[in-house]
DNA sequence: AGGTTAGTAATTTTT
DNA sequence: TTACTAACCT
């Protein structure tokens, strides 16, 4: 019966079982925290204490609150119904959508994505005659999605937060974009918590429904809750106070997006008494692994204190590997022939990973695994519903949903190819803005009254029968038909089908992917919410292969064996942080470093390159001052010194990215071994039909060993390595 | 209207 | 180095 407290040790036992009043727990990497998070979720249901729809739990990500979810269900016996659990910002959606019209939205807006903000933007700088060659969009959107992030709407800027922004006029475009998202019925990401926030500090009465609601509260990644998302978890707990935070500020890297570590002090102060539980036994990772994460960010100043132990009684393992290498070629090599041969020894390549500072540094891996043929997965990216088509489509069913959608008739106006240009499009905005109405009925009104002429008449008058037509469709044959239907009869398929890049048969096959997605939800705007919240890329099929991805994509995840390559100063600590951040910012790079070190399960092989090309540019090179805050009685160091006083000694800088590498490449570090190739199982034959990743569909001409000629049907015939292919 | 070319800027990105 | 944008040509 209690059987999931019994798996528990002592302190994770203390945070699950203290289940009244505030309550934050300082939950180090690998101890056990989401297992907290969860059996206290679950105990909470099992005592009786309140119903599954009475309590708020809240995630960053959606994986994350997929997980609990699941864990949730497997502790207490079966999927729990109404649950409140998911991201703030879907559970602000959610919110919101009841709400709206105090915000003065109605509960149908639609959610833009940080391309759509950007464009519009854009538009609201250039009506207010701002030159956004000199005052960069991006950097404005910067300034308002801080101002969101603290919770501050337009008008509550105080002259101390503003700042000097295209003259200082930064606070008055704030406004225009806001008065703008309200006209198109939107809300950006940064809205659905602001406007939240405000409804439930403006409106008692809808904040005491919310009380009445909510007894019990449970946060995940504490550490990276903004201020605003720390005033509605504050204001929805006043009453209460049944709030349990869960978070370790040694892995607090986010700040750059707002996150501020200090909402664990602000919790103590504003929830007096509230009972702090630390978690300090790591079940993960080996003895020297944790014993070099812990030197390392005992560097940093001001932590709340915390020191990470071996859970088990095994002390040993290997040490962690510190390899100084001459480039990055060289670091690649190294990575694919460690990896290689952990291979050969059993392991799998899925319980690998690399984590890089900066997503440029993947390009030296990649092309080292294309060559030895070893299989990788890209982790990150860009997720489903950032893809061109996705969000195309989506422009598409937005329309639907609200003609007024002006962004999204502004995206497709001419997608596919209509004929209907720039010109075309201004004179439409002319007419909008003169009689305040969207741009399609100004289209609308264009064709009526011959404002239009030509092909890019006859286009737009198509286009918008069509929306006509589609609108009545959903009334009639449901949203999966007419989205399949509008996709087909706009030409946006076909678009696809004619288009010869090797992108596109997955571009089809996404579209495809999208309105299958369709069919598990009861209505279009449910199914909006959906993509532009929750939707991520599909798993790319369960193939063994070693995973690349940056340090912040990491946070979360572990393996048995990670690499860490390019810790070098400049490149990690990032240059830019320091310049930014000073001190603040090397710390934020320590605990990045502490996050990558503490992914390790079995072994961390971290490197440093002497060399290292920059945007086309050779730079030399020092190893990160990271490399001498882990304790050397933890590592291994391999050609670092060797590299350290070569470096001394080679070429005057006055030559560097003025000669070929190989010129000055120093007395072998290292020797390395070619792996032996892998056998193989599964032979491909000539003629199979196969796919590749990056040239798409073709047919095996010939192969040899591992090794197919294959010819693809868009980008022509190629030899490539058979790894690299799917049968299909 | 649409394709081509020259110029410029360049972390990290849970939603 | 690449990738994206804005001016420029057909």
């Amino acid at each position: 019966m209690n059987d999931y407290l019994a798996r528990l040790n002592p302190e994770q036992r203390e945070a699950v079982e203290t289940v009244d009043g505030p309550l934050l727990v300082l939950a180090g990497a690998g101890t056990g925290k989401t297992r907290v998070l969860t059996t206290r979720f679950a105990h909470i249901l099992l005592t009786g204490r309140a119903y599954p729809s009475q309590v708020l739990a809240v995630t960053f990500t959606n994986k994350a609150a997929r997980e609990m979810r699941e864990r949730v269900a497997a502790i207490i016996g079966g999927p729990a119904e109404g649950l409140w659990l998911g991201t703030f910002h879907a559970l602000c959606a959610r919110m919101l959508r009841r709400h709206a019209d105090l915000v003065g939205l109605t509960s149908s807006f639609n959610i833009l994505d940080s391309d759509d903000q950007l464009r519009l933007l854009k538009q609201v700088m250039e009506a207010a005659r701002i030159d956004t060659k000199r005052w960069a969009p991006p950097a404005l959107m910067g300034f308002i999605q801080r101002w969101k992030d603290r919770g501050l709407p337009p008008e509550r800027v105080t002259a101390a937060e503003d700042t000097d922004f295209a003259g200082g006029r930064a606070k008055e475009l704030y406004a225009a974009y806001q008065a703008r998202l309200k006209a198109l019925n939107t809300a950006d990401f940064g809205d659905l918590l602001l406007h939240v926030t405000e409804i439930l500090r403006n409106h008692p009465d809808v904040l005491a429904q919310y009380h009445h609601r909510f007894r019990y509260i449970l946060v995940d990644e504490y550490q990276d809750t903004n201020l605003v998302q720390y005033m509605w978890l504050r204001l929805l707990a006043q009453s209460h106070k049944n709030i349990c935070c869960v978070g370790d500020d040694d892995q607090s890297i986010y700040s750059w997006r707002g996150a501020e570590v200090e909402n664990i002090l602000r919790f103590e102060h504003d929830f007096p008494g509230a009972r702090v539980v630390r978690l300090e036994r790591n079940y993960r990772s080996t003895a020297p692994i944790l014993a070099a994460a812990a030197g390392l960010i005992a560097h940093n100043e001001g932590r709340l204190g915390k020191t990470l132990r071996p859970g088990g009684n095994d002390a040993s393992g290997e040490k962690v590997s510190i390899v100084g290498l001459w480039d990055s070629a060289e670091e690649a090599r190294m990575v694919a022939e460690r990896a290689a041969k952990l291979r050969e020894g059993g392991h799998l390549l899925a319980d690998m990973a690399i984590l890089v500072r900066t997503m440029a540094q993947t390009r030296a891996f990649e092309e080292r695994f294309i060559a030895v043929g070893l299989p990788y997965r890209i982790v990150g990216g860009l997720r489903f519903y950032e893809r061109q088509e996705i969000r195309d489509a989506i422009a598409y069913a937005r329309l639907i949903q609200q003609p007024a959608d002006d962004l999204a008739f502004e995206r497709i106006v001419n997608l596919p190819r209509r004929g209907v240009g720039e010109t075309a499009v201004r004179a439409m905005h002319d007419i909008s803005r003169a009689r305040a109405i969207p741009l399609s009925a100004a289209a609308g009104a264009m064709v009526a009254e011959g404002g239009l002429r030509g092909k890019a008449r006859d286009a737009v008058q198509a286009l918008l029968r069509g929306f006509d037509r589609w609108r009545e469709m959903l009334e009639r044959d449901g949203h999966v038909t007419t989205l399949a239907t509008m996709l087909d009869e706009s030409g946006y398929t076909e678009m696809w089908r004619q288009d010869k890049s090797p992108e596109a048969p997955g571009r089809l096959e996404n579209l495809k992917e999208l309105v299958r997605a369709l069919a598990d939800f009861e209505t279009l705007g449910g199914f909006l919410d959906h993509v532009s919240l929750v939707m991520e890329n599909e798993e790319n099929s369960a193939a063994d292969r070693i995973g690349l991805m940056t340090l912040h994509a990491a946070k979360g995840l572990e393996f048995d064996t990670v690499f860490l390559p390019g810790w070098e100063e400049g490149l990690f600590p990032s240059q830019r942080s320091m310049d930014e951040s000073g001190n603040k910012g090397l710390e934020e790079e320590r605990r990045l470093a502490y996050v990558g070190l503490t992914r390790a399960r079995r072994r961390a092989i971290v490197s440093h390159a002497a060399n290292r090309q920059l945007y086309g540019k050779w730079q030399d090179s020092i190893p990160s001052r990271f490399l001498d805050e882990i304790p050397d009685a933890h590592v291994e160091r391999i050609g670092s010194a060797a590299m350290r006083r070569e470096r001394m000694i080679s070429a005057p800088s006055v030559f560097s990215g003025q000669f070929p590498l190989a010129a000055r490449r120093p007395r072998v570090t290292e020797v390395w071994e070619q792996p032996a190739r892998p056998a193989r199982a599964d032979a491909v034959p000539v003629g199979a039909r196969v796919f590749h990743q990056k040239f798409g569909y073709g047919t095996v001409t010939a192969v040899d060993d591992d090794k197919l000629d294959i010819d693809f049907e868009t980008s022509g015939a190629k030899r490539v390595l058979d790894r690299f292919v799917e049968r299909t």
